[in-house]
DNA sequence: AACAGAATTCGACGTCCTTCTATTTACGGT
DNA sequence: ACCGTAAATAGAAGGACGTCGAATTCTGTT
């Protein structure tokens, strides 16, 4: 039998500066392809099933194949997922450490903001 | 004088079902905002500053005025800053619970993607 | 009451983005 | 070797987005 995976992470505040432009300029292009209705309904089918195949996720949607196709390539690109071909079917599973650091990101953003106004 | 502010939070792993296109509509909102530069430097400044009214604001981009205002109601409306009118000046502040809300939904699609494709 | 400054709204222009159809590439089975 | 299927690429049409200048609203001051 499995036990539960428990895996804690633990962070405190502390203020963060503000991005460079040139920080910004990357970063808006993660969150550009996750900006997306169809995008981010895809991640999370993609982080929920494991490694589904592009042709279990093109029949969840009532969109052609090759937008689906397109909106993948926006979010391999991003560094959000990456891709696997298995004979005739090419797989896709999401890469956590990129969203791990977006959620850090964003964390330490929320902590600065409430740490600072009063 | 001040002692630090030590704030932790701690999380367990568990997986997270897909988001539902509803949820991926109104998600993608948020996440569009943040997805263009000079939003996401616009609001890294507003968290680290506190309360900065928007002269400062529009002084450290090279953007016309009521570009700055455009990309400001952009954050506005997905609610990630709120303004407060002192006088002559607007001055913006980042609303911490939103920026979490995320983090933590990041977190939550990071752990997911762990957890599952072994 | 009139004015000056801060900020938003309006209208327009150029660019990027989403979506499609048609075509191309790549793998397996017959 | 050929055909069928999976997926990506190419190209095009339509709408959305970022940016600006001009006009508007609101506040405090003279």
């Amino acid at each position: 039998m499995l036990e539960p995976d428990v895996t804690a992470v633990c962070r405190i505040s502390a203020p963060v500066p503000p991005l460079t432009s040139r920080e910004a300029g990357s970063l808006a292009e993660v969150f550009k392809a996750l900006g997306d209705p169809v995008r981010l309904e895809l991640i999370s089918m993609i982080a929920a099933y494991g490694e589904p195949c592009v042709c279990d996720l093109t029949k969840a949607f009532d969109l052609a194949a090759p937008t689906i196709s397109h909106h993948l390539k926006v979010l391999r690109k991003a560094g959000l997922i990456e891709s696997r071909r298995q004979g005739t079917w090419i797989h896709y599973r999401a890469v956590p450490e990129k969203l791990a650091e977006l959620s850090i990101l964003l964390d330490g953003q929320a902590r600065t903001a409430v740490l600072l106004p009063g």
